[in-house]
DNA sequence: CGGATCGTTGACAGGTATCAATGCTGGTGG
DNA sequence: CCACCAGCATTGATACCTGTCAACGATCCG
């Protein structure tokens, strides 16, 4: 749960300008002078795997972009039971809900290591008044969201177990293409996202790797991607 | 497949102005003289069950507002199969991914008479420059289809067939407080939405029919709220 | 009436959940 | 260093659910 704070606040926004995967991020298209609009800081975190980087019942002030790694967005059920709702990879952008003024939807969790930007809701508005590019990569970004949920909807959660699986590990490969390995999401996750019990979830990942088309070590996992594509 | 069109071109946007549902569409912050920044047509149609709205072939150059009825979003499959991505009840906007400038992702079908606004990307993109007053529609718009995106993933897809479709039949029913009857899908529709067989919808319907808890006419049912919610 | 379309029902096979037990691995403390 | 434990992964047996294939009923309409 807690937060490790690596640059706790910025004196101006030089490294934003310079970020690296600023390309692939929310202020892909700001120029040099927009940055100067910025006058709160714009935080960057560290998280280990199973902390959390909002909540549910958080203020709603910020949204946040993923810089590397991988994001749950999770929903808990009376039962006790949850639901994951979305994975956030690097370059999404996560807890929009705020832009509206609504609570957050979803709690959002690190399933590994994860460095993430927290950007002021404010900082937004007020980009968004005064520049006219901030505009297109925020709806560009919903529109992401969108498509994502609805290929999510087509690829894994209908068919048998064996193919949603497939599709989940092609999806989380899907910015892996040397395959150096990707994140490997453990079996009550991997439940929770695709609508099956951990032992089905389990059993899927099992045969997959007795008969070759994935080899996993700790959490990594190199796919054969033509026979997953196969399924 | 053919277009009724009501009202082919407005000299003027009064009619718009005056709409009786405009309190929950896309121009219900829009003021008096936001309506005189509008210069191309605003078309109203008229669809029967069937027809289409929009193709993911059509030019991605107008949204479209539900006054009234319910569309279905479809996504065709290579095998002639077809899954229904999302529905479209009153209020809501269909195709926003033409104001990305991306083709629209779905065949946006009429599953009863529909009455639906055709608005032009390009007047959009002119009310959000000179106007401030659309854009937080417009954003609240992005939002709700992720929210109900999200609604539709954790009561849609997960559990039994039978909760499946007991949630559909309250999704169906939400605006209608009095229980008056909301429009029934026919069982391939619902199977295509909720991931199931046809035979599984209809066993599932007619169980339902035979234990009371909801009663079909033509196309319309009245559901006890009660029951369906226990499920 | 005959045909078309949609809904319903039955029989059966296959897939998945459930309950339960057993490996496996990394970390902790003696 | 090793024993032990906790948490996760795997596997098995069984019952239940759902898909598949097939037949039949209901309704509408030419």
């Amino acid at each position: 749960m807690k937060l490790e704070l690596i640059s706790s606040a910025w004196k101006n926004t030089d490294k934003c300008r310079n970020c690296g995967v600023r390309h692939l991020v929310l202020f892909a298209d700001l120029n040099y002078d927009d940055f100067n609009l910025i006058h709160s800081p714009i935080n960057d975190f560290e998280l280990d795997a199973g902390e959390t980087v909002y909540k549910e019942s958080s203020p709603p002030k910020y949204i946040y972009t993923i810089r590397s790694g991988l994001v749950k967005l999770v929903h808990y059920l009376p039962d006790g039971n949850y639901r994951i709702i979305r994975l956030l990879q690097q370059g999404d952008v996560g807890g929009m809900e705020a832009l509206n003024g609504k609570p957050y939807l979803h709690h959002a969790i690190a399933l590994e290591s994860v460095s993430v930007c927290r950007i002021p809701v404010m900082e937004i508005e007020r980009l968004n008044k005064e520049s006219p590019r901030l505009h297109k990569q925020l709806t560009a970004r919903w529109q992401n969201v969108i498509s994502d949920a609805d290929i999510w909807l087509t690829k894994l959660t209908v068919g048998s177990s064996t193919k949603r699986v497939a599709n989940l590990l092609l999806y989380l490969a899907k910015n892996d293409s040397n395959n150096n390995g990707s994140f490997l999401l453990n079996r009550e996750d991997m439940g929770a996202l695709l609508g099956m019990t951990t032992e089905t979830a389990s059993r899927i990942i099992a045969e997959f790797k007795r008969e070759g088309i994935i080899k996993v070590e700790h959490q990594q996992v190199c796919i054969n991607r033509k026979k997953l594509e196969q399924i």
